[in-house]
DNA sequence: TATGAATGAGCATTCATTCAT
DNA sequence: CATGAATGAATGCTCATTCAT
C-alpha cells in the first residue's frame, strides 16, 4: 500500500547498485574500483550513482551494511541437542560460510582499507566476529551452566575454539584465493580443534571426544 | 671486489627505492600509491623508477623480496633451554614481531592485493607462516622425539600452538589498525594458549603447567 | 479579477524562482551557478524552472527585466527646486543607489556576461544609463530653458556630470567589492565634481557655487 | 648562454599557453573556460598544462601577469611639448588602448569575476586605472609646478580628466562590445572633456582653450 | 646514466536538460 | 501542474608510462 511503484523501483535500483558495488570493489579494490565500472554493472548511468549515494566513499560502506545483515541473520539459530553436537554443527557451518569465496574477497577488502578508511574495520568487525563470538559466548556459558563445560573466561574459551577450527584455514584463504582449504583439509583442522578444545573444556572430555568420534563417523558414511 | 662504486651507488639508489615503495605501498595500497609519489619518497626521478623496475607491478612485487628476507631472518635463532621456555619465549617473539605496526600495514596490503596480483600470497605466505612454521614444526619434533611432546601430525600441532596464542590478537589488528591488542592483552592469549596447547601436547602436562605458571610469575616480576 | 488563485499562484511562484536567480547568478556568475542551486534556493523542482522559462539562458535574461523595472522607477520623481539643490540631491541618491552592493553585483555579471549573451548589455544599459540619463538630459534641457544652464549638446553635459561625479568611486567599486566607497569618499567626488560641473555649466557659475557650499555646509550639520 | 634549447622550449611553450589562456578565459569567461579548451588552443595536452600551473585558478592569476606587465609598459614615455599638447596626445593614446576590444575582453572578464577570485580586482586595478592614474598625476604635478595647470588635489584633478574623457565611451563599451564607440564618438568626449577639463584647472584657461582648438583643426587636416 | 618534459587515458564529480508519473 | 528520477556530456584533475636530452 506504501509503497508506490516509484518506491518499489527506487529500492530495487538501490539493491542492484548495491550488488554491482559488492562485486567491483571486491574485485578491483577501492581505488582500483572505478565509478563508471560499478554503474556499467549495475546497469544505471553514473550520476544516478551519486543521486544515490552521494559519493564513492559512502557508496562504499553503504555497500557493508547489507552484508553486515546478511552475515548477523546467517547465524541466528542454535540447535537445542547435545553440546558437542551443535559445536560441531556450528563448525561446519561457520567454516563453510567463512571461506566462500565472496565472504573471503569482502574480507580481503575491507582489511587492505581498514588502514584508510576509518571505522570500515570495527564496523565489519562488530557484525562478522563480534557478533558471531556474542553468540558462541552466550552458548558456551550456557552448557557451563548446565554442566557440560568448564572456564572461567567465555571469551576466552571462544577465542579458542575459532583459532583452533579456523585460524589455519581462513589465514591461508585470505592470502591465496586460489588455494582455500576444500571440505577434507576443513575436517581435519575442524575434527583436530574440537578434539583439542573438548579435552580442556569439556566436564566429561572422554565422553565428549566419544561423542565427536560418533559424529565424525557418521558424517563419513 | 666486483662491486665498482658504480654498482654501489645503484644499489644503494635501488634499496631507497624500496625502502620508498614499501612506505608508499603500505600507506596507500597499490593503487592508491602513485609513481609520483614513491619517486619523491625516494628522492628520484620517475623515469629512474621504471628504469630500476619497468612497471608499477613489478616494483610492488620487487620490494616484497627484502621484507621476506628480513622476516626469514627474525626468526632463525632457537635456544637449547627447557620446551617450555623456548615455546614461551618463541610466543612472546612471534607476538611483538606480528603485531608491529609496519608488518601489520605490510599484511593489510598483501591481503588487499591477494585476489588481484597472482603469486603475492604465495610469496608472502611461504616466508611469514610458511617458514616460520617450518621452523616450529621442526622444534616441535625435535621435543617429541626428546620425549617432552606428544601428536601425530607435528603441522596440526604447530597450527593450534599459533591459533591459540595469535588468531584472536592479530584478527582484531588486522581489522582494527588503531586497536592493535596491547602487552596485556597479548599475555592474557599467550598464557591462555599455551595452557590449553600444553595440557593437550606436553607429554607431562602438570609439570609443564608449572613451569609455564613458573615463567608467568617470573615476567610479572 | 481575471487573476484566479490559480494565477497567483504561479505569479508568487515566478517571482520566486526570479529572486532566487538573482542572488545565485549574481553571487557565482552566469556559468558558475547551476539550476540546482537556483531550485533549491527558490524551493521549486528543476522540471518547474524549465516550465517556467525553458532554460538557463532564457530564465538569466528574464531575471533582469525586473531589475529593469525596479531601477526605471527607482529615478522617477525629481522636486521643483533650485537646480543646485536638485542636482546635489540626484547626485548622492545616484551614488547611494550605484553603489549597493546587490547592484554593483548585478552590475559586474552583466558585464561579465555582456561579451558572450547578446543583447544583455542593452537591455541593461537601456535602463540602467540610458533611462536615467534621458532623466537627466531632460532636466538640464528644463534648467537651460529657465536660464540657469548652458550648453549645446545637453547629452554630453549629462555625461560629464556622472563622469565627473561618479566614475571614479563606481570603477573603483567594479573592481573591488570589499574597497566600495564610502560616504566620505562619495563625498569627496560628488562635491568636487560638482564644483567643476558648475563652474562650466553654470549661466552664474559664482552664485551656483555658492549654493553649493551652502548645501555642502548644511550637509555636515 | 645559460639558456639551453630547452629552457627555450619551456618559456616558448609558456607563453603560448598563457595566450591561449588569455584568449579563452577572455571569451568564455572564467567558469565557461575549460582547461580542455586552453589546453587546445595552446597546443598541448591537458597535463602539460597542470605542470606547468598547477590548478585553473593559478593559470588564471599567471595570465594576467604579462597582462599588466604590458599595460604598465604602454604608457611609458611622455614628451617635452606644452601641456595641452600632451594631455591631448595622451588622451588619444589612452582612448585607443582602453577601447582595443582584448583590452575591454580582460576588463570584462576580471570585473565579472572580481567578486570571486579574491585579489584579482586588486591586481588589475593596481596596473590598470592606478599606476596610470599615478603617472598621469605626476605628470599634472609637474605642469602645476611649471605654472601652467592650478589644483590643490592632483588625484582628485586626474580623476576629473578621466572621467570628462572616458567614462562615457568606457561603460558603453564595457555593456555593449557591439558597439564600441569609434573614432567620431572618441574625439566628441576627448575634446568636449578636455575643454571643461581646461577650462577648470589651465592657469590660462583661454589660451589653453586655443591652443585645444588648434590641436583638434590640426587632426582634422 | 638520470631526468625534465610530455601525454593518452582515466578518475570522481557535476551540469543542463528531459521524461514518466 | 509539479516533481522524482534519470542521463549524456562535460569538468578539473591525476595516473602510469615514455621520449629526448
Amino acid at each position: 500500500m506504501a509503497t508506490t511503484r516509484r518506491e518499489q523501483n527506487r529500492q530495487a535500483k538501490e539493491k542492484r547498485i548495491l550488488e554491482a558495488a559488492l562485486t567491483v570493489f571486491s574485485s578491483a579494490g577501492y581505488s582500483g574500483a572505478s565509478m563508471d565500472l560499478i554503474a556499467d554493472a549495475a546497469g544505471v548511468s553514473k550520476p544516478t550513482l551519486y543521486q544515490y549515494f552521494g559519493n564513492k566513499q559512502a557508496l562504499f560502506t553503504a555497500m557493508l551494511v547489507p552484508q553486515r545483515d546478511f552475515m548477523l541473520q546467517a547465524f541466528a539459530e542454535s540447535e537445542g541437542k547435545d553440546c558437542v553436537t551443535v559445536l560441531y554443527a556450528f563448525a561446519w557451518q561457520y567454516a563453510d560460510f567463512v571461506l566462500r569465496p565472496d565472504i573471503l574477497s569482502l574480507a580481503r577488502l575491507i582489511i587492505g582499507e581498514a588502514g584508510r578508511i576509518p571505522g570500515i574495520g570495527e564496523l565489519y568487525q562488530s557484525v562478522g566476529p563480534d557478533t558471531l563470538r556474542a553468540g558462541i559466548v552466550s552458548y558456551l556459558r550456557e552448557q557451563r551452566d548446565a554442566g557440560a563445560l568448564r572456564f572461567d573466561d567465555a571469551e576466552l574459551a571462544a577465542e579458542d575454539l575459532w583459532g583452533l577450527i579456523l585460524s589455519g584455514p581462513r589465514t591461508q584463504a585470505l592470502y591465496r584465493p586460489d588455494a582455500v582449504p576444500g571440505k577434507r583439509a576443513r575436517a581435519k583442522y575442524i575434527h583436530n580443534g574440537l578434539r583439542v578444545f573438548l579435552s580442556f573444556y569439556a566436564r566429561t572430555p572422554k565422553k565428549a571426544l566419544a561423542t565427536l568420534d560418533e559424529l565424525i563417523a557418521a558424517r563419513k558414511r
